[in-house]
Formats: C-alpha cells, sequence, structure tokens
DNA sequence: TTTGGATATGTTATATTGTAACGAATAAAA
DNA sequence: TTTTATTCGTTACAATATAACATATCCAAA
C-alpha cells in the first residue's frame, strides 16, 4: 500500500501520481462523476509533490488547451478544485490555504496533517488515538461535529537530523 | 473564573470585555509591551461576542480618531493583530480566516476551538486528553511540533436543542 | 430524432484577505 | 540632547476566492 510509504524520504514519486490517478477514476465510477480533462489535470498539478500547493500555482502551471488560449481562469481551477474536494481526492490546508492530495482516497478517514516547516512535505496520519480523545472531548462539550481541522506545523524526521548535522 | 462560565448561553457579556481589557493590562505589564489605543479598540471589536471576527469586519468598524480622520487602513488592524496574536490575547482561526478572544490568556495553553456553524459561537477548549494523544502520535511519527492548530465545526449544545425544537 | 435536464465549462467582473516599503511621530534610554 | 526602538501613517499592491450569467456537452426520455 504506497500509502504507507517513507513519502518524505527519496522514492519513486511517479508510483504516487500513477496510483493517485487509479484512485481517482476509481472514485469517479463509484460514487458518480467525470474525472474531466481539467480535473484530472489539476490532480497531477497537487501530486507533483508532497508539498502543499496554492490555488494560484495550479492556475500558472496550467497547461492551456486549444479551447482556453492562455492560462486558466481562477474560477476554472477553483471549481475544480472544489470537485476533488467533495470526492475526498484531495485535501485543504487551512492553515496555509493550500491543497494536497490524499493519500488514501479510498477509505473515509479523518486526519492529522503534519507539516514541516523545513522540507515542506505533509504527512497525513489517521491517527485513531487523537480521534478518539477528540470524540470524548465532543461528548463532553455536548458538542457535533461536522469536520475537524488538525494541522501541526513543525520538523519532520528527516529535518531534524538535517538540524542536527548542520 | 470567567473562563468557564457558560458563555454560549446567555450572560453579563460585560463582564467578558472587562476582563479581556485587564488580562491585556497585565501582560503587556508582564511580557512587556503596550496596550496602546489601537490595540485596546481592536482587542475591544473582538471581544464584542464570542464569535469569529474577521480582520476586514473590524476595519469597518474601527472607530475614527481625530488623526486618523475616516476608516483604519489594513495595514494599521492587521499590525494590531499580530501584537494580540503575539501576546496570546487572541487566536487565528485559520478555517475562517478570522480571529476570536482568547478566554484564558494568562496562562499558556494549547486548545480546541469548537465553531458552531448555528449560533457562531466559539468555544475554546484546552483538552489536555487530546493534546495528550496529539503528542504521543507525534513522538511516533518523529515530528517535532512549533504549532498545533485544532478545529472543530458542528452544532453546539444549545444549537442541537434548538434544532430538536424546529 | 428531438428535446429537455443535468453537468461542465467559459467569461467577465469583483469581493475578500493580507503585505511590502518607506517615512514620520513618539517615547524611552544613553 | 542625541540615539535607538517602537509605533503609526500612507500608498500601493499581492494573494486568495466568489458571483453571475452565458455556452457547450452529453445522455436519456419522449
Amino acid at each position: 500500500m504506497s500509502h504507507l510509504i517513507e513519502f518524505n524520504t527519496p522514492h519513486n514519486h511517479d508510483a504516487c501520481i500513477h496510483e493517485a490517478l487509479q484512485n481517482a477514476q476509481q472514485i469517479c465510477q463509484e460514487k458518480g462523476g467525470v474525472l474531466t480533462d481539467i480535473r484530472r489535470q489539476v490532480l497531477e498539478l497537487i501530486w507533483r509533490n508532497h508539498h502543499p500547493v496554492k490555488a494560484y500555482d495550479i492556475i500558472e502551471k496550467f497547461k492551456p488547451s486549444e479551447r482556453t488560449q492562455g492560462a486558466a481562469k481562477p474560477t476554472t481551477i477553483y471549481r475544480a478544485l472544489e470537485f476533488l474536494l467533495e470526492k475526498g481526492l484531495i485535501h485543504r490546508v487551512e492553515s496555509l490555504n493550500a491543497f494536497i492530495g490524499c493519500n488514501n482516497p479510498l477509505h473515509v478517514h479523518e486526519l492529522l496533517l503534519l507539516i514541516c516547516k523545513k522540507c515542506e512535505n505533509v504527512q497525513e496520519r489517521s491517527a485513531e488515538i487523537v480521534m478518539d480523545s477528540v470524540k470524548t472531548e465532543l461528548i463532553n462539550a455536548h458538542f457535533i461535529a461536522h469536520s475537524k481541522t488538525i494541522e501541526i506545523h513543525g520538523l519532520c524526521e528527516n529535518c531534524i537530523q538535517d538540524n542536527q548535522v548542520d
């Protein structure tokens, strides 16, 4: 399962991209929805690496087709992002106003995002320990959750080591 | 301790405001820093209620003084917000691009924000159960955290009851 | 085959959120 | 008093996101 690889170390990232696109196809079939050229291309741009990607970076890098001469317009990209979010293929990183590919879109899951300040890699963890304690706390608070955002900024394992070498 | 009151029920909110300003004075003395007119007024505007407040709402509502004829400029307000954030007097709500007064600024604390979609009240909870499990997870991930954002959107206790009545 | 609805995209304009850069004013310290 | 640090004013602009309405495309039902 490639969502378990150590993606913040060197790895064959083409495999990540390939799996992401395959997952996207499968999810569109299962949930209903069409992975159009635009949507696929936005997903690919987000999956270029494991960094958060800003909407306007996508807009700039978007490959203009015949009909859309010139760069894509914001509306086009935001619409594609909305679709990908709905299908669970990407996550929004609230604390960065950015987007990141979902590592495991086939399974609905709540997640932690570990965002490295140095290498910028984002690690997605479906920490059940944490989610259980959040549920307990929400029961105590008599609060019904519709969505949960948990984002941690800091240093990942590799960058901690790099820092010590410096 | 007024940070334990049921603020999402009717209460004497003047007491909240008054305490917030007193805390601000005390913290500026302790940590070094000046609670200028601008900063105090921004803090008051944030403390008008327990809702998240947008920067541009503050800009609009900011009372122009003699020298600043007309509304405040964004820079002015963002600078005051930055100061208040640094002193721990307010929190930034990442998922809303907004700000909320800190209930307990005298004690450094990590926190959960429970954001009600209906009444818009934000409840701040220093859930140690959750924070402990996050720490465990971060150890597992070999990740060193510099900051933690935990924001839950949903329905608060009062609004759950209101919904059932409807 | 046509028509009608659902979905997807194009297009223009604008709203919202946030910073950079530089100079003037103020106040505290040397 | 000169220096130094902090705060604030001012202008301009960068970055993020949405509204509103027009077209196009596709597929299914009549």
